[in-house]
DNA sequence: GGTACAGTACCGTCCGGTCGGTACACTCCC
DNA sequence: GGGAGTGTACCGACCGGACGGTACTGTACC
Protein backbone atom coordinates (compact mmCIF):
# COMPACT_ATOMS: atom_id res chain seq x y z
CA UNK A 1 0.00 0.00 0.00
CA UNK A 2 1.14 3.61 -0.94
CA UNK A 3 0.79 6.95 0.88
CA UNK A 4 -2.61 7.47 -0.25
CA UNK A 5 -2.80 11.14 -0.85
CA UNK A 6 -6.37 12.35 -2.39
CA UNK A 7 -4.82 12.75 -5.55
CA UNK A 8 -3.54 9.30 -5.61
CA UNK A 9 -6.60 7.81 -4.85
CA UNK A 10 -8.42 10.14 -7.27
CA UNK A 11 -6.22 8.17 -9.86
CA UNK A 12 -6.78 5.15 -8.42
CA UNK A 13 -10.27 5.44 -8.79
CA UNK A 14 -10.19 6.51 -12.29
CA UNK A 15 -7.68 3.64 -13.32
CA UNK A 16 -10.22 1.45 -11.47
CA UNK A 17 -13.22 3.07 -13.36
CA UNK A 18 -11.44 2.77 -17.03
CA UNK A 19 -10.92 -0.84 -16.27
CA UNK A 20 -14.17 -1.40 -15.48
CA UNK A 21 -15.59 0.33 -18.12
CA UNK A 22 -13.23 -1.60 -20.52
CA UNK A 23 -14.39 -4.86 -19.29
CA UNK A 24 -17.57 -4.10 -19.47
CA UNK A 25 -17.84 -2.55 -23.23
CA UNK A 26 -15.05 -4.83 -24.37
CA UNK A 27 -14.95 -8.13 -22.67
CA UNK A 28 -12.27 -9.19 -20.43
CA UNK A 29 -9.76 -10.44 -23.39
CA UNK A 30 -9.18 -6.27 -24.05
CA UNK A 31 -8.30 -5.67 -20.79
CA UNK A 32 -4.55 -4.67 -21.43
CA UNK A 33 -2.54 -2.25 -19.11
CA UNK A 34 -1.45 -0.36 -22.51
CA UNK A 35 -5.97 -0.01 -23.24
CA UNK A 36 -6.21 0.73 -19.64
CA UNK A 37 -3.86 3.48 -19.20
CA UNK A 38 -5.01 4.83 -22.33
CA UNK A 39 -8.51 4.94 -21.02
CA UNK A 40 -7.90 6.23 -18.13
CA UNK A 41 -5.79 9.10 -19.60
CA UNK A 42 -3.06 8.05 -17.99
CA UNK A 43 0.40 6.98 -19.12
CA UNK A 44 1.38 3.35 -18.69
CA UNK A 45 4.54 4.51 -16.36
CA UNK A 46 1.52 6.32 -14.34
CA UNK A 47 -0.80 3.36 -14.64
CA UNK A 48 2.29 0.95 -13.64
CA UNK A 49 2.96 3.64 -10.14
CA UNK A 50 -0.17 2.53 -8.98
CA UNK A 51 -0.58 -0.72 -9.65
CA UNK A 52 3.03 -2.63 -9.71
CA UNK A 53 1.10 -5.43 -11.93
CA UNK A 54 -2.18 -6.60 -13.90
CA UNK A 55 -2.96 -8.90 -10.81
CA UNK A 56 -2.20 -5.90 -8.43
CA UNK A 57 -4.87 -4.06 -11.03
CA UNK A 58 -7.39 -6.72 -11.18
CA UNK A 59 -6.98 -7.27 -7.10
CA UNK A 60 -7.98 -3.81 -6.69
CA UNK A 61 -10.90 -4.03 -9.05
CA UNK A 62 -12.51 -7.23 -6.75
CA UNK A 63 -11.33 -5.06 -3.93
CA UNK A 64 -13.73 -2.14 -4.32
CA UNK A 65 -16.46 -4.16 -5.64
CA UNK A 66 -16.51 -5.97 -2.49
CA UNK A 67 -16.05 -2.68 -0.45
CA UNK A 68 -18.38 -1.08 -2.34
CA UNK A 69 -21.04 -4.09 -2.18
CA UNK A 70 -20.38 -3.81 1.93
CA UNK A 71 -20.65 -0.01 2.37
CA UNK A 72 -23.93 -0.66 0.60
CA UNK A 73 -24.92 -3.34 2.88
CA UNK A 74 -24.18 -1.28 5.32
CA UNK A 75 -26.35 1.93 4.67
CA UNK A 76 -29.55 -0.68 4.15
CA UNK A 77 -28.76 -2.14 6.92
CA UNK A 78 -28.64 0.89 9.22
CA UNK A 79 -31.99 1.60 7.77
CA UNK A 80 -34.11 -1.49 8.18
CA UNK A 81 -35.43 -0.96 11.89
CA UNK A 82 -35.74 -4.45 13.40
CA UNK A 83 -32.97 -7.13 14.40
CA UNK A 84 -34.72 -9.79 12.51
CA UNK A 85 -32.89 -12.88 11.17
CA UNK A 86 -34.15 -11.50 7.52
CA UNK A 87 -32.28 -8.11 8.38
CA UNK A 88 -28.79 -9.32 6.83
CA UNK A 89 -30.58 -11.12 3.72
CA UNK A 90 -32.75 -8.02 3.34
CA UNK A 91 -29.75 -5.31 3.38
CA UNK A 92 -28.19 -7.87 0.66
CA UNK A 93 -30.64 -7.90 -1.75
CA UNK A 94 -31.25 -4.08 -1.17
CA UNK A 95 -27.38 -3.80 -1.29
CA UNK A 96 -26.72 -5.34 -4.65
CA UNK A 97 -29.44 -4.97 -6.49
CA UNK A 98 -31.17 -1.29 -5.36
CA UNK A 99 -29.02 1.28 -6.63
CA UNK A 100 -28.64 -0.04 -10.36
CA UNK A 101 -28.37 2.75 -12.31
CA UNK A 102 -24.53 3.38 -10.97
CA UNK A 103 -22.31 0.41 -11.56
CA UNK A 104 -23.62 -3.00 -10.87
CA UNK A 105 -21.60 -3.31 -13.97
CA UNK A 106 -18.64 -3.74 -11.22
CA UNK A 107 -19.60 -7.57 -11.39
CA UNK A 108 -17.42 -7.46 -14.53
CA UNK A 109 -14.29 -7.13 -11.99
CA UNK A 110 -15.54 -10.80 -10.95
CA UNK A 111 -15.18 -11.52 -14.57
CA UNK A 112 -11.78 -9.80 -15.09
CA UNK A 113 -10.15 -12.00 -12.26
CA UNK A 114 -11.80 -15.26 -12.97
CA UNK A 115 -10.90 -14.98 -16.65
CA UNK A 116 -7.39 -13.77 -15.64
CA UNK A 117 -6.56 -15.24 -12.23
CA UNK A 118 -9.42 -17.22 -10.29
CA UNK A 119 -7.52 -17.37 -7.30
CA UNK A 120 -8.58 -13.73 -6.91
CA UNK A 121 -11.74 -14.77 -5.77
CA UNK A 122 -10.73 -16.22 -2.77
CA UNK A 123 -11.74 -12.93 -1.02
CA UNK A 124 -15.60 -13.43 -2.69
CA UNK A 125 -15.68 -17.01 -2.07
CA UNK A 126 -14.88 -16.45 1.67
CA UNK A 127 -17.53 -13.93 1.82
CA UNK A 128 -20.15 -16.02 0.43
CA UNK A 129 -19.17 -18.83 2.41
CA UNK A 130 -19.64 -16.27 5.42
CA UNK A 131 -23.39 -15.71 4.06
CA UNK A 132 -23.92 -19.22 4.05
CA UNK A 133 -23.47 -19.58 7.32
CA UNK A 134 -25.70 -17.03 8.50
CA UNK A 135 -28.06 -18.65 6.40
CA UNK A 136 -27.95 -21.86 8.20
CA UNK A 137 -28.85 -20.31 11.23
CA UNK A 138 -32.43 -20.30 9.65
CA UNK A 139 -32.74 -23.79 10.31
CA UNK A 140 -35.93 -24.48 8.06
CA UNK A 141 -35.93 -21.42 6.25
CA UNK A 142 -32.30 -22.00 5.23
CA UNK A 143 -33.32 -23.52 1.83
CA UNK A 144 -35.83 -20.22 0.88
CA UNK A 145 -32.97 -17.86 1.98
CA UNK A 146 -30.35 -19.65 0.08
CA UNK A 147 -32.55 -18.85 -3.13
CA UNK A 148 -33.52 -15.52 -2.46
CA UNK A 149 -29.46 -15.45 -2.44
CA UNK A 150 -28.74 -17.12 -5.13
CA UNK A 151 -31.34 -15.72 -7.15
CA UNK A 152 -29.65 -12.52 -6.43
CA UNK A 153 -26.20 -13.73 -7.77
CA UNK A 154 -28.44 -14.83 -10.95
CA UNK A 155 -29.50 -11.45 -11.30
CA UNK A 156 -25.99 -9.48 -10.58
CA UNK A 157 -24.21 -12.00 -13.22
CA UNK A 158 -26.58 -11.75 -15.84
CA UNK A 159 -26.91 -8.03 -15.74
CA UNK A 160 -23.27 -7.88 -15.63
CA UNK A 161 -23.09 -10.15 -18.90
CA UNK A 162 -25.68 -8.56 -20.19
CA UNK A 163 -28.25 -11.91 -20.52
CA UNK A 164 -30.81 -10.52 -18.70
CA UNK A 165 -33.53 -9.07 -20.84
CA UNK A 166 -35.79 -7.42 -17.86
CA UNK A 167 -37.41 -4.36 -18.01
CA UNK A 168 -36.83 -2.04 -15.55
CA UNK A 169 -40.64 -2.39 -14.24
CA UNK A 170 -40.07 -6.86 -14.56
CA UNK A 171 -37.05 -5.63 -12.44
CA UNK A 172 -38.79 -4.09 -10.01
CA UNK A 173 -41.34 -7.00 -9.77
CA UNK A 174 -38.36 -9.21 -9.03
CA UNK A 175 -36.96 -6.96 -6.46
CA UNK A 176 -39.95 -6.70 -4.68
CA UNK A 177 -40.66 -10.33 -5.15
CA UNK A 178 -37.34 -11.27 -3.32
CA UNK A 179 -38.35 -8.96 -0.78
CA UNK A 180 -41.87 -10.43 -0.03
CA UNK A 181 -39.92 -14.15 -0.07
CA UNK A 182 -37.57 -13.13 2.22
CA UNK A 183 -40.12 -11.70 5.24
CA UNK A 184 -41.82 -15.00 4.32
CA UNK A 185 -38.82 -16.72 5.93
CA UNK A 186 -38.80 -15.07 9.43
CA UNK A 187 -41.76 -12.25 9.23
CA UNK A 188 -42.32 -8.94 7.95
CA UNK A 189 -40.03 -7.43 10.60
CA UNK A 190 -40.76 -4.81 12.21
CA UNK A 191 -44.11 -2.78 11.31
CA UNK A 192 -42.24 0.55 11.14
CA UNK A 193 -40.26 -0.91 8.30
CA UNK A 194 -42.20 -0.73 5.39
CA UNK A 195 -44.01 3.12 6.50
CA UNK A 196 -42.41 4.74 3.16
CA UNK A 197 -44.01 6.07 0.20
CA UNK B 1 -19.85 -26.57 -41.38
CA UNK B 2 -17.84 -30.27 -42.76
CA UNK B 3 -18.67 -33.48 -43.67
CA UNK B 4 -19.29 -34.46 -40.19
CA UNK B 5 -17.68 -38.03 -40.06
CA UNK B 6 -17.94 -40.36 -36.87
CA UNK B 7 -14.22 -39.73 -36.77
CA UNK B 8 -14.32 -36.28 -37.13
CA UNK B 9 -17.05 -35.91 -34.49
CA UNK B 10 -15.25 -37.95 -32.02
CA UNK B 11 -12.33 -35.71 -32.19
CA UNK B 12 -14.43 -32.46 -31.98
CA UNK B 13 -15.72 -33.69 -28.89
CA UNK B 14 -12.68 -35.01 -27.68
CA UNK B 15 -11.31 -31.80 -28.09
CA UNK B 16 -14.33 -29.42 -26.43
CA UNK B 17 -13.99 -31.94 -23.52
CA UNK B 18 -10.26 -30.72 -23.39
CA UNK B 19 -11.04 -26.98 -23.72
CA UNK B 20 -13.83 -27.06 -21.34
CA UNK B 21 -11.51 -29.38 -18.90
CA UNK B 22 -9.02 -26.30 -19.16
CA UNK B 23 -11.17 -23.59 -18.77
CA UNK B 24 -12.07 -25.34 -15.36
CA UNK B 25 -8.96 -26.28 -14.46
CA UNK B 26 -6.77 -23.51 -14.94
CA UNK B 27 -8.93 -20.12 -15.85
CA UNK B 28 -10.00 -18.62 -18.91
CA UNK B 29 -6.80 -17.10 -19.32
CA UNK B 30 -4.86 -19.82 -19.93
CA UNK B 31 -7.36 -21.62 -22.56
CA UNK B 32 -4.62 -21.15 -25.68
CA UNK B 33 -4.95 -22.92 -29.37
CA UNK B 34 -1.65 -24.87 -28.11
CA UNK B 35 -2.84 -25.67 -24.83
CA UNK B 36 -6.09 -27.68 -25.96
CA UNK B 37 -4.19 -28.77 -28.27
CA UNK B 38 -1.95 -30.43 -26.04
CA UNK B 39 -4.89 -31.60 -23.76
CA UNK B 40 -6.98 -32.92 -26.62
CA UNK B 41 -3.60 -35.14 -27.59
CA UNK B 42 -3.49 -33.55 -30.99
CA UNK B 43 -1.40 -31.43 -32.65
CA UNK B 44 -1.87 -27.21 -33.09
CA UNK B 45 -2.75 -28.07 -36.72
CA UNK B 46 -5.50 -30.76 -36.47
CA UNK B 47 -7.01 -28.41 -33.95
CA UNK B 48 -7.23 -25.79 -36.23
CA UNK B 49 -8.52 -27.99 -38.90
CA UNK B 50 -11.32 -28.61 -36.79
CA UNK B 51 -12.14 -25.05 -35.29
CA UNK B 52 -10.12 -22.88 -38.16
CA UNK B 53 -10.05 -19.84 -34.93
CA UNK B 54 -10.05 -19.56 -31.81
CA UNK B 55 -13.58 -17.68 -31.88
CA UNK B 56 -14.84 -21.06 -34.05
CA UNK B 57 -13.70 -23.37 -31.13
CA UNK B 58 -15.39 -20.55 -28.65
CA UNK B 59 -18.78 -20.77 -30.51
CA UNK B 60 -17.96 -24.40 -30.63
CA UNK B 61 -17.94 -24.77 -26.75
CA UNK B 62 -21.05 -22.27 -26.51
CA UNK B 63 -23.00 -24.19 -29.04
CA UNK B 64 -22.53 -27.61 -27.07
CA UNK B 65 -23.60 -25.76 -24.27
CA UNK B 66 -26.64 -24.97 -25.39
CA UNK B 67 -27.32 -28.04 -26.79
CA UNK B 68 -26.81 -30.20 -24.10
CA UNK B 69 -28.68 -27.85 -22.09
CA UNK B 70 -31.84 -28.13 -24.36
CA UNK B 71 -31.79 -32.05 -24.83
CA UNK B 72 -31.62 -32.18 -21.06
CA UNK B 73 -34.93 -30.26 -20.47
CA UNK B 74 -36.29 -31.84 -23.49
CA UNK B 75 -35.62 -35.31 -21.31
CA UNK B 76 -37.11 -33.81 -18.04
CA UNK B 77 -40.12 -32.09 -20.07
CA UNK B 78 -41.47 -35.78 -21.52
CA UNK B 79 -40.77 -36.96 -17.98
CA UNK B 80 -43.70 -33.97 -16.28
CA UNK B 81 -47.01 -35.86 -17.32
CA UNK B 82 -48.88 -32.89 -17.11
CA UNK B 83 -49.41 -29.61 -19.65
CA UNK B 84 -49.54 -27.06 -16.68
CA UNK B 85 -47.77 -23.76 -17.22
CA UNK B 86 -44.96 -24.35 -14.72
CA UNK B 87 -43.69 -27.62 -17.28
CA UNK B 88 -41.43 -25.34 -18.90
CA UNK B 89 -39.53 -24.44 -15.40
CA UNK B 90 -39.39 -27.44 -13.70
CA UNK B 91 -38.11 -29.15 -17.18
CA UNK B 92 -35.01 -26.07 -16.78
CA UNK B 93 -34.78 -26.75 -13.39
CA UNK B 94 -34.28 -29.90 -13.51
CA UNK B 95 -32.26 -30.12 -16.76
CA UNK B 96 -29.99 -27.22 -15.57
CA UNK B 97 -29.40 -28.80 -11.98
CA UNK B 98 -30.36 -32.62 -12.13
CA UNK B 99 -27.69 -34.28 -13.42
CA UNK B 100 -24.85 -32.16 -11.63
CA UNK B 101 -21.92 -34.81 -11.25
CA UNK B 102 -20.96 -34.65 -15.13
CA UNK B 103 -20.70 -31.06 -16.13
CA UNK B 104 -22.10 -27.87 -14.51
CA UNK B 105 -18.46 -26.66 -15.57
CA UNK B 106 -19.87 -26.45 -18.80
CA UNK B 107 -20.40 -23.04 -17.56
CA UNK B 108 -17.23 -22.36 -17.85
CA UNK B 109 -17.73 -22.33 -21.54
CA UNK B 110 -19.76 -18.91 -21.00
CA UNK B 111 -17.05 -17.81 -19.01
CA UNK B 112 -14.77 -18.08 -21.55
CA UNK B 113 -16.86 -16.71 -24.04
CA UNK B 114 -17.56 -14.11 -22.23
CA UNK B 115 -13.79 -13.31 -21.84
CA UNK B 116 -12.60 -13.69 -24.99
CA UNK B 117 -15.59 -12.68 -27.08
CA UNK B 118 -18.66 -11.29 -25.72
CA UNK B 119 -20.33 -11.25 -29.01
CA UNK B 120 -20.48 -15.16 -28.67
CA UNK B 121 -23.28 -15.08 -25.96
CA UNK B 122 -25.93 -13.89 -28.34
CA UNK B 123 -27.04 -17.10 -29.15
CA UNK B 124 -27.42 -17.44 -24.94
CA UNK B 125 -29.23 -14.05 -24.82
CA UNK B 126 -31.42 -14.83 -27.36
CA UNK B 127 -32.26 -18.44 -25.25
CA UNK B 128 -32.53 -16.06 -21.92
CA UNK B 129 -34.97 -13.60 -23.71
CA UNK B 130 -36.86 -16.57 -24.73
CA UNK B 131 -37.74 -17.79 -21.42
CA UNK B 132 -38.25 -14.46 -20.02
CA UNK B 133 -41.09 -14.19 -22.46
CA UNK B 134 -42.33 -18.11 -21.46
CA UNK B 135 -42.96 -16.46 -17.68
CA UNK B 136 -44.73 -13.55 -18.67
CA UNK B 137 -47.55 -15.92 -19.51
CA UNK B 138 -47.67 -16.71 -15.92
CA UNK B 139 -49.24 -13.04 -14.62
CA UNK B 140 -49.27 -12.47 -11.47
CA UNK B 141 -46.37 -15.22 -11.25
CA UNK B 142 -44.33 -14.02 -12.84
CA UNK B 143 -42.54 -12.37 -10.43
CA UNK B 144 -42.20 -15.15 -8.60
CA UNK B 145 -41.03 -17.47 -11.53
CA UNK B 146 -38.66 -15.41 -12.45
CA UNK B 147 -36.86 -15.23 -9.12
CA UNK B 148 -36.69 -19.10 -9.33
CA UNK B 149 -35.13 -18.90 -13.38
CA UNK B 150 -32.59 -15.85 -11.52
CA UNK B 151 -31.75 -19.19 -8.83
CA UNK B 152 -31.00 -21.73 -10.93
CA UNK B 153 -28.50 -18.90 -12.66
CA UNK B 154 -26.99 -17.94 -9.64
CA UNK B 155 -26.39 -21.60 -8.61
CA UNK B 156 -25.06 -22.20 -12.16
CA UNK B 157 -22.55 -19.88 -12.47
CA UNK B 158 -21.74 -20.18 -8.96
CA UNK B 159 -20.78 -24.08 -9.53
CA UNK B 160 -18.74 -22.73 -12.23
CA UNK B 161 -16.91 -20.21 -10.57
CA UNK B 162 -16.46 -22.59 -8.06
CA UNK B 163 -17.94 -19.74 -5.48
CA UNK B 164 -20.79 -21.79 -4.09
CA UNK B 165 -19.92 -23.82 -0.79
CA UNK B 166 -22.83 -25.73 -0.88
CA UNK B 167 -22.94 -29.11 0.35
CA UNK B 168 -24.29 -31.92 -1.56
CA UNK B 169 -26.94 -32.36 1.30
CA UNK B 170 -27.67 -27.98 0.94
CA UNK B 171 -27.71 -28.56 -2.88
CA UNK B 172 -30.67 -30.87 -2.48
CA UNK B 173 -32.55 -28.85 -0.25
CA UNK B 174 -32.28 -26.29 -2.59
CA UNK B 175 -33.20 -28.22 -5.18
CA UNK B 176 -36.50 -29.56 -3.72
CA UNK B 177 -37.24 -25.42 -2.14
CA UNK B 178 -37.06 -24.99 -6.08
CA UNK B 179 -39.70 -27.72 -7.22
CA UNK B 180 -41.65 -26.41 -4.04
CA UNK B 181 -41.19 -22.79 -5.37
CA UNK B 182 -42.87 -23.99 -8.88
CA UNK B 183 -45.24 -25.57 -7.98
CA UNK B 184 -46.85 -22.94 -5.91
CA UNK B 185 -46.48 -20.54 -8.81
CA UNK B 186 -49.62 -22.46 -11.01
CA UNK B 187 -50.24 -25.29 -8.69
CA UNK B 188 -48.33 -28.87 -8.42
CA UNK B 189 -49.41 -29.17 -11.53
CA UNK B 190 -51.16 -32.56 -11.38
CA UNK B 191 -52.08 -34.33 -14.78
CA UNK B 192 -54.16 -32.42 -16.91
CA UNK B 193 -55.64 -30.78 -13.80
CA UNK B 194 -57.88 -27.78 -15.41
CA UNK B 195 -59.85 -31.19 -17.28
CA UNK B 196 -59.61 -34.07 -15.11
CA UNK B 197 -62.36 -34.70 -12.34
C1' DG C 1 12.86 17.17 -1.89
C1' DG C 2 9.60 13.76 -2.15
C1' DT C 3 5.20 12.72 -4.41
C1' DA C 4 2.98 11.85 -8.54
C1' DC C 5 3.03 11.41 -12.49
C1' DA C 6 4.48 11.83 -18.24
C1' DG C 7 7.01 9.89 -21.74
C1' DT C 8 9.54 6.54 -24.17
C1' DA C 9 12.40 2.93 -25.45
C1' DC C 10 12.99 -1.68 -24.99
C1' DC C 11 12.80 -6.84 -23.85
C1' DG C 12 11.20 -11.64 -23.66
C1' DT C 13 7.46 -14.37 -23.94
C1' DC C 14 3.25 -15.93 -25.35
C1' DC C 15 -0.23 -16.74 -28.65
C1' DG C 16 -3.20 -16.81 -32.72
C1' DG C 17 -2.85 -18.04 -37.16
C1' DT C 18 -0.36 -19.54 -41.59
C1' DC C 19 1.69 -22.79 -44.53
C1' DG C 20 3.80 -26.57 -46.60
C1' DG C 21 3.70 -31.17 -46.20
C1' DT C 22 2.14 -36.22 -45.05
C1' DA C 23 -0.67 -40.35 -44.73
C1' DC C 24 -4.51 -42.63 -46.09
C1' DA C 25 -8.87 -43.72 -48.15
C1' DC C 26 -11.70 -43.63 -52.01
C1' DT C 27 -12.96 -43.20 -56.82
C1' DC C 28 -12.58 -42.70 -61.66
C1' DC C 29 -10.77 -44.19 -65.87
C1' DC C 30 -8.24 -46.62 -69.23
C1' DG D 1 -5.95 -53.58 -61.84
C1' DG D 2 -3.14 -49.95 -61.46
C1' DG D 3 -2.03 -45.26 -61.92
C1' DA D 4 -3.91 -40.67 -61.32
C1' DG D 5 -6.56 -37.66 -59.05
C1' DT D 6 -9.42 -36.00 -55.06
C1' DG D 7 -10.71 -35.14 -50.39
C1' DT D 8 -10.19 -35.86 -45.42
C1' DA D 9 -7.57 -35.69 -41.37
C1' DC D 10 -3.66 -34.23 -39.29
C1' DC D 11 1.32 -32.65 -38.32
C1' DG D 12 4.60 -29.17 -36.75
C1' DA D 13 7.74 -25.45 -37.85
C1' DC D 14 7.39 -20.81 -38.25
C1' DC D 15 5.88 -15.77 -38.27
C1' DG D 16 4.22 -11.40 -36.67
C1' DG D 17 2.14 -8.96 -33.40
C1' DA D 18 0.43 -8.20 -28.86
C1' DC D 19 1.26 -7.93 -24.15
C1' DG D 20 3.28 -7.71 -19.42
C1' DG D 21 6.84 -5.71 -17.43
C1' DT D 22 11.41 -2.98 -16.87
C1' DA D 23 14.14 0.96 -16.89
C1' DC D 24 15.20 5.37 -17.14
C1' DT D 25 14.71 10.46 -17.72
C1' DG D 26 12.16 14.50 -16.97
C1' DT D 27 9.10 17.57 -14.46
C1' DA D 28 5.18 19.95 -12.19
C1' DC D 29 3.71 20.79 -7.70
C1' DC D 30 3.02 20.97 -2.86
Amino acid sequence: MQAQTAQAVAMRSRILDAAEQLVTDDGARHLTLDAVAQAAGVSKGGLLYHFPSKDALLAGMIERHIDLLNARCSVERSRLPDACASTELKSWILGVLQPHRAREEAGAALLAAAANNPALLDGVRQRYAEHVTQLETLGDGFARAAVILLAVDGLMFGEAWRVTPFTPAQRERILAELLRLTDEVCGPGSPTAETQP
